[in-house]
DNA sequence: CCGATTTCCGCACAG
DNA sequence: CGGAAATCGG
């Protein structure tokens, strides 16, 4: 049962408002994930079905926990309610709807990132590109944004201004077609069909918008155009939308997110009730007002000022290091200081801005043996030994997959290279045959050399056997086992004993737990309502789970260990004690960041998130240089620490006076002495608290400040937005007119023109 | 066709 | 610097 006395007002408010729309802008630690579980709870209790209510998240963990803390509310009252990530939810709904769209079966199935890449690099070798000057990256990247705004190959093709445009639109059009050859969807045609699926037939969508009177959507501010569209259809009828989000946290703009989508919800909602949560339940009153100074630096954003009933705590300790290595060791002898004094290693998060920067922590944790656990680098799902395994496993449940067939026709080795492969495909495509029914009839493939006709039909063998074998079997653990030792993939790991093998083998009795895993939970709810989670029984219900779920890789909160993450995957989480490194500029915020205040107001945005994260103690870095990229870095303090009050920081500073101290005004002259080795010239210059981001660079001629006005003999005037390098080796990044440039000093003539700042 | 060597290039990341 | 991809040589 749930208590309403258990929320404060507003809380409540927004838990009794029934109809209409109804935005609650929540601030970090308000309590969301309460209000919105008590919010459907509540509904429940009013009478409304559980199945008449959909309620939406980013990620699975999210939604795991919703479903957790509703089925605590309310216990088997919730049966039928429909708590799920975008995706899963435009999965169902594509299983059953998706027929009426031309091309597509309801038996697709889902491609991944890596798949995505892989069909691109085909795409592009199709359409005679060089990859040079179109990246499969960046292809990617412009086709995924295309369908986060809704555009198919036509409207793309339509908008697309340039050359470069055109051809991507080229590519577009034949990835999709490869796309639909493998009855396959990627992540982003999910959210796009289903809503396609709507535009195009009113009286399904008026079915859906019936069953759904009441939605709900979280981190609204994380929406893209797509999902905000999807969104939008399915309330039109009732208009009974509450969604919650915080403006401030809006980070994954590179990702499509739009923060207007919960900015401009009163426009799209006239009617709306708005609600703010603005007490914080987390934090200390010094962290937050830190938070909150950081944040109100930015231009576009709803002003909210979070307050705390809870003590003042301690000011927010500032450690200026040496380099990465010394700051890792100052971070790690915290860690053991304050785990000697009580504190489990639990208790404790490191948070860097990206992933390179974890290695030198992480060797630093190992030395010392503090336990930690890294949320980081590579998924779970996208390792080789778990990608192989998951290709024999999707191509027996579809023969028609070439992505997957591909992969695995040579692993393990067979004496099955590219050009047997290509020989194989080409076949297949004349026969119009799903590629792996044409292996058996591998007599008739032409131009294969006899040696790899015989490999292939070996390999068709096997595959026909393990096919009988996963067609009858209903455990995805038996099919795994059998897929492992048949193909020999098993043994030869055992074969070879070296570590990488090792772990190659513990990843996979890892995946072998987790089809074990989901074999129980099927079993146990087979017999539940269609709309009850989704679950289909079998492999092909296993294979959705995990393209769906990548997440095995969970931070176990009750495990332990320290953890370390990005500052991005820290969101929704909490610690009593957060370290946050890298406090530099090129750093965090990052040097693409700089030239753009949007950018720039996101990156102030994720440092709101990564300060709101701790509850009473929060550690930030600065290393005067850094090894990035081999290249030896250094950089100013973070923009951010300037934006936090001095009188909540302390500094501590090993080559400085005793600690203790109080953080004074930037102290120019001291970092500047600090960082210049013996026998290197640096220049005065007394620069303002504002102008930052101005790496020095050793240089035994002339040295070159970030802020400086130089002429090019080629590009002209320009402005130094990057230093990187040292001694003779300078690199500059250099914005000529908005076109950005790396120049290496050594071989250009630079004049440096007078800036006129000049303070 | 395979393994070794060189070259290239670098954010963030859920589904 | 370090991992992935391209290239080389057997």
């Amino acid at each position: 049962m749930y208590r309403l006395e258990d929320l404060n007002l507003v809380q409540q408010e927004a838990v009794r408002h029934k109809d209409g729309p109804l935005l609650i802008l929540a601030g970090a630690g308000s309590g969301k994930t309460r209000v919105l579980t008590y919010r459907i709870a509540h509904l429940i209790a009013q009478g409304i079905e559980p199945w008449e209510i959909l309620a939406i998240t980013f990620t699975n963990k999210a939604a795991q926990e919703m479903r957790e803390r509703v089925g605590f509310l309310v216990g088997s009252e919730g049966r039928g309610l429909w708590i799920s990530t975008f995706h899963s939810a435009c999965v169902r709904i594509l299983r059953r709807e998706i027929d009426n769209l031309p091309g597509y079966t309801r038996d697709f199935v889902i491609y991944d990132s890596s798949d995505q890449q892989t069909i691109i690099k085909t795409c592009l070798k199709e359409c005679n590109l060089d990859e040079k000057k179109f990246q499969v990256r960046a292809v990617g990247a412009v086709i995924s944004d295309a369908k986060n705004k809704l555009l198919d190959c036509d409207n793309f093709e339509q908008q697309a201004a340039d050359y470069f445009q055109r051809q991507i639109a080229k590519v577009y059009r034949a990835y999709q077609k490869r796309l639909k050859n493998s009855n396959a969807l990627d992540f982003d045609d999910l959210i796009m069909l289903a809503v396609l699926v709507f535009r195009q037939n009113p009286e399904i969508l008026g079915r859906y918008q019936k069953r759904f009177h009441y939605i709900l959507i979280d981190e609204y501010q994380d929406t893209n155009y797509a999902q905000y569209s999807l969104v939008k259809l399915l309330a039109s009828q009732y208009r009974n939308l509450c969604v919650v989000g915080d403006d401030d946290q809006s980070v994954y703009g590179w990702r499509g997110a739009d923060v207007k989508n919960i900015l401009d919800f009163e426009r799209d909602y006239p009617e709306a009730k708005v609600l703010k949560l603005e007490q914080n339940y987390r934090s200390t009153q010094t962290i937050l007002e830190a938070a909150n100074c950081v944040v109100s630096n930015n231009e576009k954003r709803k002003e909210k000022l979070l307050w705390t009933k809870n003590p003042k705590g301690q000011p927010l300790v500032f450690y200026v290091a040496d380099d990465e290595r010394d700051e890792a060791k100052y971070v790690t002898e915290r860690i053991q200081f304050l785990h000697n004094s009580g504190r489990p290693y639990n208790d404790f998060a490191v948070l860097y801005r990206t992933n390179a920067q974890s290695r030198v922590l992480e060797e630093r944790l190992m030395k010392e043996g503090i336990p930690y656990r890294i949320f980081s680098g590579h998924k779970f799902y996208e390792r080789m030994e778990i990608k192989d395994v998951l290709a024999y496993l999707r191509l027996l449940s579809n023969p028609a997959d070439k992505v997957n067939f591909a992969r695995i026709l040579n692993v393990p080795k067979r004496g099955l290279g590219g050009t047997s492969l290509a020989r194989v495909m080409e076949y297949a495509e004349e026969q119009n045959m799903p590629v792996l029914e044409v292996v058996s009839e591998a007599d008739y493939i032409p131009d294969l050399r006899p040696k790899a006709r015989k490999s292939v039909l070996a390999f068709a063998l096997l595959m026909q056997g393990l096919k009988e074998f996963a067609d009858k079997e209903m455990s995805v653990t038996t099919i795994v086992e059998e897929i492992l030792d048949r193909t020999g993939y098993r043994n030869l790991l055992i074969a070879d004993d070296s570590p990488e093998s090792q772990a190659r083998l513990e990843n996979l009795a890892e995946f072998l737990s987790v089809a074990s895993e989901y074999d129980l939970k099927a079993q146990s709810r087979q017999d539940e309502d269609e709309f009850g989670m989704g679950f289909i029984p079998g492999l092909s219900g296993f294979l959705e789970h995990v393209a769906l779920v990548a997440e095995t890789d969970q931070i176990d909160q009750q495990e332990a260990a320290v953890v370390l993450m990005t500052m991005h995957s820290v969101k929704g989480l909490e610690f009593p004690v957060v370290f946050i490194v890298g406090m530099e500029e090129g750093i965090f915020p990052g040097t693409r960041s700089q030239l753009e205040p949007e950018l720039i107001e996101e990156e102030r945005r994720l440092c709101y998130v990564a300060l709101t994260r701790a509850r009473e103690k929060v550690y930030l870095c600065y290393a005067g240089q850094r090894m990035l990229y081999g290249r030896r870095q250094y950089n100013l303090r973070s923009r951010f620490l300037e934006e936090i009050p001095y009188n909540l920081l302390e500094e501590k500073d090993p080559s400085g006076e005793p600690p203790g101290r109080q953080y004074r005004k930037p102290k120019f002259m001291e970092l500047r002495s600090r960082v210049s080795a013996p026998g290197v010239h640096v220049s005065a210059f007394g620069s303002p608290a504002r102008k930052l981001g101005t790496p020095l660079v050793e240089n035994a001629q002339e040295e070159f400040l970030v802020g400086e006005k130089i002429l090019h003999d080629k590009f002209g005037q320009g402005i130094i937005m990057g230093v990187t390098g040292k001694g003779r080796q300078v690199v500059l990044t250099i914005n000529f007119q908005g076109q950005l440039k790396q120049i290496a000093t050594e071989y250009v003539n630079l004049t440096k023109l007078k800036t006129k700042e000049s303070d």
